[in-house]
DNA sequence: GCCACTATATATAAACT
DNA sequence: TAGTTTATATATAGTGG
């Protein structure tokens, strides 16, 4: 890189905050502000305890997302905590109650998302104008890819809590 | 202010991306970057044409969300265009019908856009992973299906007004 | 709790690889 | 088409009102 004269750089400059029409600068700003944004709502995230979820819908029609807490932080609030065999009948009494509770919950939680799926399944039709065939599996993009990794995380988890606290199994 | 010995602030200070512990502090933080992380996401729309949704639940249970575009920037779309008076009547009746189906269509959307939302503040650890669920499946919600109506019979009226009326071209 | 301020950390537009 | 560099714009931590 040389520059005999003049800077090596125009640095940043400043852009007007409108829909920029030169394509090739349209996507590469696309690509770093959509970083930028998701990395925001993770510190966001970390630093105050609130939840975040970013969901960001390109024209090229593709998805991306992120949601925090992680479903790894979700499920070491709802994995039950190992029982060991020396624990006093007491204790294991009241973790085995805890354990209900939390199986409870967990149903009841479900139950909310299903019709949440539905809700946001038809709210992204709407809000984004998806094509009705866009909604197809013609894109698995990275989002779900990386979903479908934390699930098989999750099972991982689960079963390995539960090999080591010994207890029943669950579904 | 006077500052006579000394800087008159510190300046904006490094801090790790970890909780914050201290109360006041975290809720000042909160606000500051909620509102920085929602500049950021309407900037990333209004650039780049992406359609972006935040959702953000504050360790206070308070929700706060953004989305672009708006219920209301969709339904500019999809309203009829304006009417104008030297229109011929087949035209002017035409849109008027269509503009009645689209403030019916408009109240019961607003409607199901407020379930979304509480549906969302209720299950706010779960919607993603039901969204996963969700992706396989090819129904067709009650919500997709009367935007689907409401766009056919927008621009069936407006293409059969056009016709008869003879213009060369929409706006 | 909400603004204003300042100094500084961080994000990013362009250029270049 | 994506990563690296540079200079600069922007966000924000700490402070006081």
């Amino acid at each position: 890189m040389v520059h005999p004269r003049g800077r090596p750089s125009k640095g940043r400059q400043v852009i007007e905050i409108r829909r920029i029409e030169d394509k090739p600068r349209r996507q590469v700003t696309f690509t770093k502000r959509r970083t930028g944004l998701f990395k925001k709502a993770s510190e966001l995230s970390i630093l105050t305890g609130a939840s975040v979820a970013v969901v960001v819908f390109s024209e090229a029609k593709r998805l991306y997302a992120f949601a925090e807490p992680s479903l790894d932080a979700v499920l070491r609030c709802y994995a039950p905590a190992p029982v060991h065999d020396y624990e006093p009948e007491a204790l294991r009494r009241a973790a085995d109650e805890a354990k209900a509770e939390v199986a409870a919950e967990e149903a009841r939680l479900r139950d909310v998302a299903g019709k949440i799926t539905q809700a946001m399944a038809a709210g992204r039709r709407f809000w984004w104008e998806a094509e009705v065939d866009a909604l197809g599996e013609a894109e698995l993009p990275e989002f779900v890819r990386a979903l479908g990794k934390l699930r098989g995380a999750v099972e991982r988890r689960r079963s390995d809590a539960m090999l080591s606290a010994q207890l029943p199994k669950q579904p």
